[in-house]
DNA sequence: TAAGATTGACTCGTCAATCTTT
DNA sequence: AAAGATTGACGAGTCAATCTTA
């Protein structure tokens, strides 16, 4: 049953048994599980033409309801990276048509982002695919384990969001 | 007790009642959770002048033990990158001083990567702040928690490797 | 032919700087 | 000033192509 990481643990007993490592055991495999995971769910995003990056913009207007009308700021706020990044991932979508960038009538510093029927129409192909990929990654886990392993991450999470540097 | 992914889920469900998003509640706090802790990790290794991926590397050097010499093959196989992205961190490494690279003897194809006596010092103080931030991380689970999220982790990532495409 | 290592072109992210509006 | 959005420069990864040796 050993795994990688266990292998990792062994070296690092061998050559610096003073330190304790265990902590590793968890970091480790949290990343790893993450980059697998992202390989997985990648192989479905890219049969619909899209990528997570895209994804994520596309998701986030759509399941913020009609008018599926969001602002950049608020994209970032629930995607994890920069507003940089979000603006750069607006141009690809204008391009191909999928989103469509307006002015804001009550604010002139905002832009509404709002999905295009060719948009909200590829999200809503792509999802089924893409949430029956993530049920099929989840099958070698139970219920139980599955809502374990969610407690888990999410206590981790806030010990995580705490201990963030101010 | 809810938080963002929660959020989501509760979206999903008013736009999409007819999907079972649920495993977006597993891959959600995956993924945050490891962008979370990269995040606290990488400051503690911005102090000793390293990131992730030069640490992940003076640090696989570092447990093979002496003398300290691995193939950038060997590398990658632990790293979860690709070869060319182990040469442009050796590359780095190599300006630094850090690391050095040397012919192998019994095969002519094959590089020796040597960690070397600046290299094995910088790893060897970075690595006890590093194992210390880890704890630190971690100290709001407790023992049982940190074991059955690494059980958890660990079925995760097998379940994951099983499904990766041929 | 195949294996190991490297490079160059490309993508996507961050950061710092800029522009506009409040 | 401060907030929101965007751009340009840069860093680090992937992929495809290349070079050397087995």
């Amino acid at each position: 049953m050993a795994d990688d990481v266990d292998a990792i643990l062994e070296q690092w007993a061998r050559e610096r048994p003073d330190l304790d490592v265990s902590p590793m055991g968890v970091f480790g495999r949290l990343a790893r599980a993450a980059r697998l995971a992202d390989a997985r769910l990648d192989e479905v995003f890219a049969t619909h033409g899209l990528d997570r990056a895209s994804f994520d913009v596309l998701a986030t207007l759509r399941r913020s309801g009609p008018p599926y009308r969001l602002t950049p700021g608020e994209l970032q706020r629930t995607a994890m990276v920069t507003t940089s990044a979000i603006a750069q991932r607006l141009n690809k979508l204008e391009e191909r048509g999928l989103v469509s960038r307006t002015p804001n009538a009550a604010d002139g510093r905002v832009i509404d982002v709002t999905l295009t029927p060719a948009g909200l129409d590829l999200v809503d192909r792509a999802l089924p695919d893409h949430v029956a990929n993530e049920h099929r990654l989840l099958a070698g886990l139970s219920a139980r384990q599955r809502s374990q392993l969610t407690q888990l991450l999410r206590a981790l999470t806030e010990s995580l969001q705490q201990l963030a540097e101010p």
